[in-house]
DNA sequence: ATTAAACCGATTGGATTTATAGACTTTATA
DNA sequence: TATAAAGTCTATAAATCCAATCGGTTTAAT
């Protein structure tokens, strides 16, 4: 029921792109070292971040990444998948990944119902909360 | 996001030994012939789950495991904890695997809020699901 | 005694994670 | 226009973990 590091990476940066959203490009070594992240592992998750549409960059000097929406566009569920992949607990109750599972009836499982919930309840917090609601969040605090 | 197979075997095997609940001991092979599991890989997560004390076990001809509670004793967050580790997505929201993260400010990390609601909201599903309620939903279908 | 079953330790192969390295491209600006 | 600062891309290495397998041991029913 793990996030992976990548994930974990990815939202913090994020987090700190939305955090500082409207002041142009920032550095992926500012991004890196005020999130304790290892540089050059997070140069390769804001290619993937960038490939996924979710930011942009601009080259050379002065250069760095910033979000390609405004942070309220942009919502947890969608990051995840693009770094972690599907939500679901199991393949079977996928809803962007769907795989039969080994049980002998699929409508009769039980466990598969529970498993849906989970997958449901997850999705529903992750794709209504945005970036721009984890800063709310930050700085009224 | 993602369970393990070590983790989805154990439930499955687990769901039927609920529903076998009371006919005493049943073999590794038929778990995991009835629910396509490889059944050396199964015997490992049995006996895990036996040290664990969600299982008993009986040696010899006509041994096999059965339940060491009856399964509405049993919830499926012990079982995915046992077999799988903590339930929260990041270590830094664990209830029984704390470690503080990177994130320069914690309590003003609204990631980090995020995050502890949903390893809480599936924390609380999977500690009011028993086997039992596997089962029920598995019959009356 | 035989046989069926769980127990246990070791190990393997593969995938995934977590990075590092290095060469390339773009672009601001001095 | 030279320089340096930044992202881009590909490759690969190291470590860890996962899934599965194997061989042998112990226990118990018949």
């Amino acid at each position: 029921m793990k996030l992976s590091k990548r994930g974990e990476y990815g939202l913090r940066a994020l987090q700190d792109l939305a955090a500082h959203y409207g002041e142009g490009p920032i550095r992926n070594k500012d991004l890196a070292g005020r999130n304790n992240i290892p540089p050059r592992f997070l140069e390769q998750i804001m290619l993937t971040l960038k490939h996924g549409q979710i930011v942009r960059s601009q080259k050379g000097p002065r250069g760095g990444y910033y979000l390609a929406h405004t942070p309220h566009q942009i919502n947890l569920a969608e990051i995840v998948r693009l770094l972690d992949g599907p939500l679901a607990p199991i393949s079977c109750v996928s809803a962007t990944a769907y795989e039969p599972c080994g049980c002998p009836d699929m409508e009769a499982c039980g466990l598969r119902r529970v498993m849906k919930e989970v997958r449901d309840t997850v999705a529903e917090i992750m794709e209504n909360t945005t970036l721009a609601d984890l800063v709310a969040e930050q700085t009224h605090s």
